[in-house]
DNA sequence: AATTTATGTCAACAGTGCTGACATAAATTG
DNA sequence: CAATTTATGTCAGCACTGTTGACATAAATT
């Protein structure tokens, strides 16, 4: 029955588990991974005035140089505004340079310098230290598993922008 | 050399890649697959006024009723001030209740009500969904790869936690 | 010439972290 | 018992990063 209005909830004081149909051990462990994951680049990027939206601005005109200011906000999926604050700030500070659309001259591509470049190099080595820490004695196969299973948990549509990244297999995530 | 100070800083048109000695497509990985995974409670969230520490706090409240106070800022990593927010939303709004601890009284034993708990289950269905989906057709080895990877990622001091939520084997996370 | 597109910018607001300071009640200690 | 420490709560202010809405400009397209 439900609760009369005056009356007090009962606590409930049994933890929900898997016995509920849900895969809670997996839940966990992408929350605190994914914390941890982003712990080492926060506390790099503190010294520096930034915070992890310019990380990730940062590591996406390192990883797609010369793409568009359209094509960074398909990618981060975030709002011209929220992109523009902090875009601006890396290209004043030097890390990134706009030039003009060669074709399209409303257009601004977008590139690292050598200072963005660097930076970013700083920002992803300890997060790389920590997968290959992760990795240890994990052979190929296993190493596979993972990658199907992180790109499987990403919406199918967005499948395809991660495989024109450099280095990324035009891989198999859809059977039909 | 360094580029004088009023010379223009060259953009650089090559991308990082693994050849840089860093795992990009993990990190990346990580990156759009923790994006999609939180999105479905997101949206879920926004209907009851919510946000994604409400989720946390309701969610950890459910898989260790009766923890306290201190013990939750333990899990979460955040400060009181930062807890005490959405912490009384979620007591003002009747998901959770607070009992005097019974061993100390200064302590404040957290339960979800049954409404909690049927939130609980309704956003933690979606993601549990999806990992199902980013599982099909992976064998128990390539689950316990996945999970024994992600667990890995997490800092050491940690991983002691997990392993005391409901259905978490006390699992080997360190060789030594 | 009119419209659409790519980008930039101003303003306001929301959510969730943070620090610092102070208050209260209960437990612990000397 | 008195003093101190601990667990919690609360107020105020700030930082970062996301949002919406509105408007401006230049270049491309129709």
């Amino acid at each position: 029955m439900a609760p009369r209005s005056g009356a007090a909830a009962q606590p409930i004081r049994t933890a929900v588990t898997a016995d509920d149909g849900v895969d809670f051990t997996i839940i966990e462990l992408l929350y605190f991974a994914y914390r941890d994951f982003t712990s080492d680049p926060d506390q790099i990027l503190s010294e520096y005035g930034f915070g992890r939206a310019h990380h990730r601005v940062l590591h996406f005109v390192n990883r797609m140089p010369g793409l568009t200011v359209a094509e960074l906000l398909d990618v981060l999926k975030i709002t011209k505004q929220s992109l523009a604050r902090v875009l601006k700030q890396l290209i004043d500070a030097g890390y990134i340079i706009q030039v003009q659309g060669p074709r399209d001259r409303r257009q601004r591509e977008l590139y690292p310098t050598a200072k963005g470049r660097t930076l970013t190099l700083e920002l992803a080595r300890p997060q790389s230290r920590r997968i290959h820490a992760a990795l240890e004695g994990a052979g190929e196969a296993e190493r596979a598993s993972i990658e199907r299973f992180l790109k499987a948990m990403v919406n199918p549509e967005l499948r395809a922008q991660i495989d024109h990244l450099p280095g990324n297999k035009p891989g198999r995530d859809d059977g039909k």
